[in-house]
DNA sequence: TTAATTGCAAAACTTTTGCAACGCT
DNA sequence: AGCGTTGCAAAAGTTTTGCAATTAA
């Protein structure tokens, strides 16, 4: 990917990558920073923050967005989806095949250049149906 | 849609809602009360707010979450699609058919009750790309 | 050396909440 | 009357920024 300006490789940048691909969950900033302390103890939020806004901008990791407050980062290429329970607010992951096809259909029938899509199903789990 | 709690008909509430499917944008709460500020000069920031997590609650709008800070509204519930632009933050609407069948396949799969989906297509848009 | 990066604190910004007054029903 | 709603201000939560000190190249 693209980098405007030169990076310097730093030991927090380094590890914040490296956890975020070892996590399978898509976590919330205060997360990463939450799991990269118990390696890094003194890092500060910013430099999570920074670091986060870099890695996105040179397309090492994907910013999804999820909530009304708090983006969420996914450090893994690999897509799947999530169902989440109207009632008891869990969410889950949703095994099977995600619809490439659909970004290349998107692209044709807008002229925008799609990256990526996300699916989100919305309804009542086994628990609470 | 459901309402868990009685609702009283408030000028403001009946102005946001009007404002929002009058709009083909897809406004941010401070834009929406911008716009309503303009019907009604007084109203307060809180009550925009408090309102359109009502008229989410209801059904009665969509709450589309594409940022960093702030949520979106779209006063169109019918089924439709979102292109999220990466670069200008501009939200658009896809057309096209909505694929129903997956939540008949999920379903199945989770054996969870699928109310429906939503999906987003993130990229870049024409004048971004 | 030099300029990107860090840690800290404060600022900026969005959204929620507490409360007395108001106004639907 | 009863209680949902409003407007105001303050609080809560997330993200950014200013700055001196570090540190990678």
């Amino acid at each position: 990917m693209r980098k405007e300006i030169l990076r310097r490789n730093t030991r927090q940048r380094e590890i914040i990558l490296e956890e975020l691909r070892k996590v399978k969950s898509h976590p919330a900033a205060n997360e990463v920073f939450r799991i990269v302390r118990r390696r890094i103890p003194n890092i500060s939020f910013s430099t999570v923050y920074r670091n986060l806004n870099l890695l996105r901008d040179d397309g090492y990791v994907l910013e999804l967005t999820c909530g009304k407050y708090s983006c969420r980062y996914d450090g893994t290429v690999s897509n799947h989806y999530h169902f989440y329970c109207l009632k008891c607010k869990r969410v889950f992951d949703i095994e099977g095949p995600v619809l490439k096809d659909m970004d290349k259909g998107v692209s044709k029938k807008t002229n925008f250049k799609v990256i990526y899509h996300r699916m989100d199903f919305y309804g009542y789990c086994k628990g609470c149906k």
